[in-house]
DNA sequence: CAATTTAATTTGCTTTTCGAATTTAAGTTG
DNA sequence: CAACTTAAATTCGAAAAGCAAATTAAATTG
């Protein structure tokens, strides 16, 4: 209805549904979307004939009837399209290339110098970045339909626009049209917090919810918000700062010159902090050695050292039971990839959250500890740009 | 598009539109929503040949030209429907009726035994108390077309279900089925938290906002929230249970067994508790008496009344800060009914509040106090079965 | 009062989708 | 193995819904 796009709206849901329901007959798209068999027909066809799919032979299956004629399964045609997705980091970028259909063709690391760059500087090591990630493929730069980029800092998604982000030295930068200009190619940019609850919505836990939330750990603390199966990043672009949630009143002191924030208590360079403070502990090595040592020493029994993560626990816990309160999701992915954190991942941990919330008749949100490699943030990215590939190849579509 | 239902669709977004612009010309109607001219002519001809609006003449206005054929609005038919809402209190029900356009009829109270009650003698109370409120008006029970009920406790408002609540002496109650048995009128039940978040956003502040949070400080401290421009209610029908954020780790006891809540520091109970205990204020008198004594002391100097209401006031800023850091939204309503509260409601708290949120080059959500009578809650949910009732009677108009 | 301006309606056409009938591709049966 | 059964997919004509363009309506202006 409204506008005549109806045609388009239908292609995009049936190529949707596809996507997320992997091989499946057109009996049950028919089904599923409450769009008539004749039109699924039609519309398939049309999706057919752009190439965006392919019928794949059905293994027969014992709980279906093998009477009758064979149901032809669709799935996306996964060389229809190249996506890429990378995230931007203190001193590397990481970049996966994958198919329209999500499947893995390459990964590629690349080194950028440490520090605030100019957002030329960036782009210009992105593109090489890209290059090189294409060639590992055998494929080109230009074969590429659309990338999608993660970045620290705050970041207004829908413009493409960085407030501000620890990899730029300058602040309201258009960031995204700066990488348009640069690549050649469309660029979706995002926070980097959004990218793990994208990646979690598209690939990994989160396929069969509708609304969950996701906490990662790296040096700091962030947070992604599925809700009603969709994304939700506040009014701009920038919501989600669980790590400056407060969880005590002028308790710690934050890098982000607040007091209280939960990230003063759990983040490693908080766990080095205290533990050196207050139980005199030395630790002058770099923050990520020195946290392995109290890590380390509170399980060797330092009491000052466990003391430093018990609370650092405590505080985690207090902070997801006020995000479960709040929100009532179905569910809290806990991604991380560094075994560093397992203390805050801990049963203990848990459990103690779950203790702290608003008992009802009815269970508390499943909590999962999701552990991922290194490029689940580009991974995400990478999610997120095959969305709008997959709109914006739909609109490309001609009439027969 | 999608299943032949698609003028309701149109039916439905025009009267929405209608609903919330107020009277508005046809021409307004086809700019705003992207439906085409002819299409808002014949649409709108189905709406006032079912008596859901109407047309008035139109006040000329100084800003637009006064030549050419001049605009007719439209409006919605206040005389279409009538609806009532109501909340259950603890030893009230306060009810309001109004019309298919949310003018206000008549609005009514009505005693209950304090207590909990059973589910059938609930329902006889309210359908006295409807009763009553028809008359009021010079109506009859049988002429209302929907009743919206608030519950105090855990409402899955999509199956009608109390989980739990303080007015009934059993868990787990298919109370909207009971209550649409008792009435025989359709019945649409919620939580009372997320009826003040729907009376801010058809009537109240929350008209020209889509993300906006809505706190509440009664006896205990509520929050609704409105996201997208949809009340979101978690995925359990039971979120959003600001008053039982934990504000500090193994902080003071709550009268839900748990500690450190934000409502052991702000509610009136728990002022109470603190200057007696603390400060040997001696107070034996009911409640909300003596959190006025306590208050007022506070003005006058009293050192421990002061440090009690002062912590509050910090506690309170600290979980809105919370709310604002993971929301961002664009509006933050406090709304009350009593002056006991101007305390939390202080500028000093919403100063406090925004030194604790993230900043970023944007200005900082708006924070407005918004007073409201005791029928806010009525209010609230006499806007929720609104909704269903214009939708309910859109799908019931006949064709040509 | 004719020209002008702007809103609303009507008309004829296009697009989109659907239901019913038909076709297709199997398996089953005698 | 020909006839039948079953079930998926397709085809085809019809209906629905919305739109653009043309027309009508109602006002002002000179």
């Amino acid at each position: 209805m409204v506008f005549g796009h109806q045609k388009i709206e239908s292609r995009r849901l049936l190529l949707r549904e596809i996507a997320q329901r992997g091989p499946v007959p057109r009996i049950d798209l028919a089904e599923h979307t409450g769009i008539s068999r004749a039109t699924v027909t039609s519309v398939t066809a049309d999706l057919l004939r752009g190439g965006l799919i392919e019928e794949v032979p059905r293994e027969s299956r014992s709980d279906e009837s093998a009477r009758g004629r064979p149901r032809v399964d669709l799935k996306i045609a996964g060389d229809a399209h190249l996506i890429a997705g990378l995230k931007v980091s203190d001193r590397s970028i990481s970049l996966v290339l994958m198919r329209f259909d999500g499947t893995h063709v390459a990964d590629h690391e690349c080194p950028i110098p440490t520090g605030r760059l100019t957002p030329d500087d960036l782009a210009t090591h992105i593109r090489d970045g890209l290059a090189a990630l294409a060639e590992k493929a055998g494929h080109d730069r230009g074969d590429i339909s659309g990338v999608g980029v993660g970045l620290a800092g705050v970041v207004d998604a829908d413009h493409g626009l960085v407030y501000w982000s620890p990899s730029l030295d300058q602040r309201n930068v258009p960031f995204g049209d700066v990488l348009r200009d640069a690549l050649g190619v469309a660029v979706y940019l995002d926070n980097d917090a959004n990218l793990v609850a994208m990646a979690e919505l598209t690939f990994g836990l989160g396929k069969s919810h509708s609304d969950f939330i996701v906490i990662t750990i790296e040096s700091g603390v962030g947070m992604g918000m599925v809700l009603g199966g969709q994304l939700y990043r506040g009014t701009r672009g920038c919501g989600a700062e669980f790590g400056h949630t407060k969880v005590h009143l002028d308790g710690a002191l934050c890098r982000c010159g607040q007091r209280g924030c939960l990230e003063a208590y759990v983040a490693d360079y908080a766990l080095v902090r205290e533990a050196s403070s207050v139980g005199g502990m030395s630790l002058t090595t770099p923050t990520s050695q020195a946290v392995s040592t109290v890590l380390k020493a509170a399980k060797d029994g330092d009491a000052t050292a466990r003391t430093v993560v018990e609370r650092a626990g405590k505080m985690f816990a207090m902070g997801l039971a006020n995000l479960v309160n709040i929100f009532d999701p179905e569910l809290v992915i806990l991604a991380g990839e560094q075994m560093q954190f397992d203390h805050l991942y801990a049963d203990t941990v848990i459990e103690e959250m779950r203790k702290s919330i608003v008992e009802i008749d009815k269970p508390a949100p499943e909590v999962v500890v999701h552990k991922w490699g290194n490029l689940m943030w580009a991974k995400g990215a990478a999610a997120y740009a095959l969305e709008f590939v997959q709109d914006t190849a739909v609109e490309a579509l001609e009439d027969a």
